[in-house]
RNA sequence: GGGCGAUUAGCUCAGCGGUAGAGCACUGCCUUCACACGGCAGGGGUCACAGGUUCGAUACCUGUAUCGCCCA
């Protein structure tokens, strides 16, 4: 064992190697197999997130990753800047989807879940629970997402129940919930009531379908009426009209025979008819149509249900009964066309309401349900977004936002499934009474009798999900937690929950804690295929998350996420993205190999980063100043994207691409040389400074190298370095940019010249500029230019130009005058040309007046440093040409 | 029908009033002692189109086109 930093177990792979790859399979296995909780900062500032709970039914997919990303990213940077956070896992009881999979698998066992009873079913829903155990949490945690677990809860558990209760009956006291019989959306394959937003809207292929009325007068005149829905004929109640529509004036209060039945309806006159739609004659069907349920009220024209909760066409269908909704749309279309009642048919693209669980087409259904009353609530979770108490990033959502909470309704809470959380309302046999209450009653509290029974629906998931913010904390419960980390700091979601479940919260967490239950929303978008695809199972386009990280590491595939993960645009995640992202990995790892090879164990990290003097480190340190600067505000502003793209940058194009290199040289150094010992030690702390911008987004393989290297344990990331590293260094670090110059300078040349990169070249370094010392640059160009001081001057050589001076290189032999000539003129052409542009505008007298002096000083100097360029391209030119010319 | 977003290099995308950028792909050279999952050098763009504001527009405003999403 040769190098002081491997003489102990702590090793990469305690067997004192440190392999050119970085193995992330075994790292992530060890550091999750210490299963740790993130540590807590009792002494800093509180920052505090819920973590969307996944469904119980779910598996970790590219939306969970994305998610947990970037609330992973905040949680640790938040850790690192000295604050105290909390982020609360946990899991919701999904209602519908986890009922339907139970469901399913009972089915298969060939057991019909009716036959179960409620109780028993809920029994065997909790059991399947148990028996899937932590399959989620483990995918969670193989991301890499530092959840406070200690903290772990479910929607279902006691106490997040007694808070929906506490909810439910503090509601109907306060009257903002009701039970009344409505309209509802109804899902004839779940057999539920869902609210609005659970119904989602698919363009389907349908037909317009004219129809006959036959005037009940008998004086053969007809009515045609356009629908969609020929089924829902024989439940019609009326017909109707506009009021001012000419066509019909005379209808209006006349009857007509309704196809497929005996029975006389009227025809009325309503505002909301469209008299551009079909024919300007709407057929009224209330028990079939939110609309026309609306309208028949205006009317008076009660109701009539032809249609069972399954679908099925009833006894009231007549000649469709028995029927289901679609056998029964081919019926009617067959019994019209033969009793000559069918006018025309015409192809329309129809937006059917699906059910958002199972895409089954819902039905408008009568009922009685328990709502909640939203107006209220919704004015002021409005006023708590436009007042700014929350902020939502992008805040382009804020009007999707309002849009939303302007034109809200009643929000249906009850669900006819089983799986849930159990309505509190009892009714009384006996004497009618409904009773709402915190706990379960023996009797009737009216009337004392027995006979009571207890409502048999469940709630809504997003009716417990509404509550997840402070429930979790402790609430009703007046808890420390609640009181310290409440409201959350930041909640981190997806666009396509923000009505589900960010504006519910909002509502409840302003009704029931008085606070906005959040400052700051992060929404983020979609993860797509590579193709722009939304990944779904039909389309087979899946990619799996566990799979993408079994293959190129967790780190690699966060920071594929973090780097795509601009505001606002949805993500084309490609497999070459997280193969760019496994190599940035790799690359760092190779970058620490490097140092561990170079800095011998013991070497302190600077002490004073302000007193570094040699070039390339003070040139480094205050790039990396400049790039922590910048980082921090982008994660101030949560943009997770900008931050990844600052750490990669500065490590690949910066740190790998200059410094390493460069440090090489001063590394080399006689070891009594100062300069080597500051070397080595700003290596170091750089590098930890690195690990520790780098471990938000990378936490896995910079855990693993500050365990190698000793510094601080990378889990709670507090390295000295990022802290203390807000002072520039004194000087300006100008002089290695020099050297960049210089540098790229000879490497073009030794291109278009075809010189092997390993061979040096002879050179005399001229300066005009007396500031830089030639001695303290021939190292740096002897290393990253293989340019070494020529041993006599050189009186023919090729001019490589820079700024303020040229290198004269002998090329002995190797010389092809011409491709350098035709460089150097295209290179001559590109500077003119920005020489033009440039003073073009400084002779605008216009632009000279007007802009703002900064910026035309900065044009000036641009021009002076553009000839300056221009000279010594000119003055390399024109000595290619004497060669060409004179030959040598 | 209303709203939102997008349109920048072959592909996927940043940028956003003041010299057009990244990753991948492409071309040439290089297995040089951290890394070929690499290095060096390079090619490639009238920033969708048309007006307007401005000293100056890829960026701001208006309109048009195309695509995507949400709501009705």
């Amino acid at each position: 064992m040769d190098d002081p930093l491997f003489d102990d177990t702590t090793s990469a792979d305690d067997s004192g190697n440190f392999p050119p790859r970085f193995d992330s399979a075994r790292v992530e296995a060890q550091i999750l197999s210490r299963r740790e909780a993130p540590p807590r900062n009792p002494g800093g500032t509180p920052f505090s997130m819920v973590v969307p709970p996944p469904n119980i039914t779910g598996r970790l997919h590219m939306g969970h990753a994305l998610n947990l990303t970037i609330q992973d990213v905040a949680a640790r940077y938040r850790r690192m800047a000295g604050q105290d956070v909390l982020w609360v896992p946990g899991v919701d009881h999904a209602g519908i989807a986890a009922q339907n999979v139970v469901e399913k698998k009972l089915r298969e066992e060939g057991i019909d879940f009716k036959t179960l009873g409620q109780e028993e079913f809920v029994s065997r829903v909790w059991a399947w629970k148990e028996s899937i155990g932590s399959g989620i949490g483990d995918q969670i945690r193989r991301l890499g997402a530092s959840l406070s677990w200690d903290h772990e809860r479910f929607t279902m558990d006691p106490g997040f129940s007694r808070a929906v209760r506490e909810v439910f009956v503090r509601l109907y006291e306060d009257g903002a919930l009701y039970r009344a019989e409505r309209m509802i959306h109804w899902c004839p394959r779940c057999l539920t009531a869902l609210s609005d937003v659970e119904v989602t809207h698919v363009d389907r292929e349908g037909q317009l379908v004219y129809v006959r009325y036959p005037d009940a007068g008998g004086a053969g005149e007809i009515l045609v009426v356009a629908t969609t829905r020929p089924e829902t004929i024989v439940a019609d109640l009326a017909l109707a009209v506009h009021p001012d529509d000419p066509r019909y004036q005379g209808w209006v209060g006349r009857s007509v025979r309704v196809p497929m039945t005996d029975r006389l309806i009227p025809v009325v006159a309503d505002t909301a008819v469209d008299p551009a739609f079909g024919t300007g004659v709407l057929k009224i069907t209330p028990s079939h149509s939110m609309v026309d349920f609306e309208i028949g009220g205006r009317h008076g024209l009660g109701t009539l249900s032809v249609m069972d909760a399954d679908g099925t066409m009833n006894a009231l269908a007549g000649a469709l009964s028995g029927l289901s909704r679609e056998k029964a749309r081919e019926r009617a279309l067959e019994v019209l066309e033969s009793d000559e009642l069918l006018d025309r048919r015409e192809p329309y693209a129809l937006a059917a309401g699906v059910c958002y669980r199972c895409q089954t087409e819902v039905e408008p259904r009568l009922s009685l349900q328990w709502f909640v009353k939203m107006a209220p609530l919704a004015a002021r979770a409005r006023l708590a977004v436009s007042e700014g108490e929350i902020r939502f990033f992008p805040s382009s959502w804020q009007k999707t936002y309002y849009e939303w909470i302007d034109n809200i309704r009643d929000w249906c809470v009850s669900r006819q499934i089983w799986w849930g959380h159990r309505i509190p309302a009892w009714s009384c046999n006996d004497c009618g009474h409904l009773a709402v209450l915190r706990e379960d009653p023996a009797v009737c509290p009216a009337c004392q009798s027995s006979a009571i029974v207890r409502d048999p629906d469940v709630l809504d998931t997003w009716f417990s999900s509404a509550l997840w913010p402070f429930a979790t904390l402790g609430w009703p419960e007046e808890t420390p937690d609640l009181a310290r980390f409440y409201p959350t700091s930041l909640l981190v979601t997806g666009f396509d929950i923000l009505f589900f479940w960010v504006a519910r919260m909002i509502m409840m967490g302003l009704y029931l804690t008085d606070r906005a239950p959040f400052r700051d929303v992060y929404i983020h978008a979609l993860v797509r295929d590579e193709f722009g695809q939304k990944m779904t199972k039909s389309r087979g386009n899946v990619v799996d998350p566990l799979e993408l990280m079994d293959r190129f590491g967790t780190d690699a595939f966060r920071l594929s996420l973090a780097l795509l993960a601009t505001p606002g645009r949805d993500i084309r995640l490609s497999i070459e993205r997280v193969e760019a992202s496994r190599n940035f990995v790799s690359k760092l790892w190779n970058a620490f190999r490097f140092i561990s090879r170079t800095v011998p164990g013991g070497t302190p990290l600077l002490s004073d980063p302000g007193a570094v003097r040699g070039i390339a480190n003070r040139w480094i340190l205050s790039e990396l100043v400049r790039t922590e600067r910048d980082y921090r505000e982008a994660m101030e502003s949560y943009r997770v994207d900008e931050a990844a793209l600052l750490v990669y940058r500065f490590t690949w194009s910066l740190f790998c691409d200059w410094y390493l290199e460069a440090a090489k040289t001063d590394a080399d150094r006689d070891p009594q040389d100062p300069l080597r010992q500051e070397t080595l030690s700003t290596l170091l702390t750089v590098g930890a400074a690195l690990l520790d911008l780098a471990h938000p987004i990378l936490p896995f393989v910079t855990e693993e190298l500050s365990r190698i290297f000793g510094f601080d344990n990378a889990s709670v990331g507090s390295s000295p370095a990022l802290l203390g590293l807000s002072i520039l260094p004194g000087e300006s670090p100008e002089p290695f940019e020099r050297i960049r110059t210089m540098v790229g300078s000879v490497r073009q040349i030794r291109t278009v010249m075809k010189i092997p990169p390993t061979q040096e070249i002879p050179a005399d370094l001229v300066l005009s500029d007396p500031g830089l010392s030639p001695e303290a640059l021939w190292p740096f160009l002897r290393r990253l230019a293989r340019v070494v001081p020529s041993s006599s001057p050189l009186l023919k050589g090729l001019r490589a130009p820079f700024r303020d001076g040229h290198l004269v290189l002998d090329l002995g032999d190797l010389v092809d005058f011409t491709q350098e000539a035709a460089r150097l003129d295209r290179e001559v052409a590109r500077v003119e040309g920005k020489i033009a542009e440039v003073s073009g505008r400084l002779s605008r007298e216009e632009f000279v007046r007007k802009a703002p002096p900064e910026v035309v000083e900065k044009d000036r100097a641009l021009v002076v440093t553009l000839e300056e360029e221009k000279e010594g391209l000119l003055a390399a030119r024109d000595q290619v040409r004497d060669f060409l010319s004179g030959g040598r």
